[in-house]
DNA sequence: GCTGATTGCGTGAGCAGCCACTCACAGGGA
DNA sequence: TCCCTGTGAGTGGCTGCTCACGCAATCAGC
């Protein structure tokens, strides 16, 4: 049965692409399974998208579109930066746990042997949340509530590893694995979410904040 | 030209095999390349390692035993936490600029989709620092040296995380140019090591320092 | 010591299966 | 009738793995 595709059709592609490439990565999975899996034809993948590489590339466009919106959802105009970081990091781990092919999918990126794409991604992803990261901690530090000793680009630095390692720890078997061994608590229940954030936060606000600060730090557990 | 491998020919295997998959990802290596490379034959390797995933196995391994040795090698006893902190990352730093293939192959264990030998490996290599560094902060701790709020298997988790993401940014091409766009410096480089040592013990120690400790924290840049 | 037999390690051409990609075609819309 | 979109059986190339063979080392008999 031939004929125009619905837009259901044409955005099931990309979907089903997502899951299959985050599920086997992207050697493992298979155009044809995918195509079939989505209802479509193979020639009509290749004819929209060339090859399996621009066909990977468009299913990443979404998946990092899905997690810019979320992380960029928490930078609304007002808050204090302590409240930012909070939310942030409670996105963060709600937002991996949901869309744990997503974050799979910015995985594969890492593992990517091509180079020009590797930066390519490595500058745009990174870059956003570089820049954001380090606009809040400026902001920290010109207000007085974070220490002014530390340059703003390298505590960014410090802040996006725990932001990354949190991204995965709910997403990827691997790191799963290892929440378990070093925290004893199950990844993919919420119950221990809270204590985390608070955790997290307390962590950073004593890594970052200015002495001041410090003094009201609360006890946790 | 047949009979008997020497030594070196058997070892060579593993280091020509852990450079291919280092440098081309494990579906991507070929194990006809990597015998031909090592000056062996197919057969031999198929004999010898069992399939492709036996062979890929017995390279981990020898990765893994050289990562942990480098690790095992800053616990000497005697030392005070603060130090064995400190080199452990410098360490780190060092030995993940200079094997990067190593680090690479620990990274590859990471994508791997198969299920047991995920969880085997997790277990081992995370189990291993997981008790090192929870010891040492749970003496940081008894020593008052260290802040009693935050438990120490969640202490360890953080830093943790913090020690995987040095390995990754100084070895994967992803997480190099990350580095670049964060800190604006050239990962090869050694020349900002030392800095960078002292801004990661600097947040380390602020954020896991009891407020005694906490005061003499210096000024770096 | 010498020689033919025996053993078994290592070889590499070849095979089988998989999978990205093509292209001749079907059929719906204008 | 003429596009033009989408189809899916087929193909070519790649690669993990096999297996029949060759060669050296060891051995048995003299």
């Amino acid at each position: 049965m031939p004929k125009k595709l619905t837009e259901e059709q044409m955005a099931g592609i990309i979907d089903t692409g997502i899951r299959e490439f985050a599920d086997k990565g992207y050697e493992n999975a298979n155009t044809n399974v995918i195509a079939k899996k989505a209802g479509v034809s193979v020639g009509y993948l290749f004819k929209t998208y060339g090859d399996k590489r621009g066909f990977f590339t468009a299913c990443l466009e979404k998946s990092l579109q899905a997690l810019t919106d979320a992380i960029s959802s928490c930078d609304t105009a007002g808050k204090k930066p302590g409240e930012k970081a909070r939310a942030l990091i409670r996105t963060t781990i709600e937002f991996s746990r949901a869309h744990d092919d997503y974050i799979r999918m910015y995985y594969e990126v890492t593992v990517l042997r091509d180079r020009d794409l590797t930066k390519e991604m490595a500058d745009r992803i990174e870059g956003i949340s570089a820049k954001a990261y380090a606009a809040i901690i400026e902001k920290g530090q010109q207000e007085g509530i974070l220490r002014k000793d530390l340059p703003a680009k390298k505590a960014a630095y410090l802040f996006d590893n725990i932001m990354m390692m949190l991204q995965f720890s709910f997403a990827g078997d691997y790191y799963k694995e290892r929440y378990r061994v070093y925290t004893g608590l199950e990844p993919d229940d919420p119950a221990g979410d809270e204590a985390l954030i608070g955790q997290v936060m307390d962590f950073l606000r004593a890594a970052l904040g200015a002495e001041s600060v410090k003094k009201s730090r609360k006890k946790s557990k």
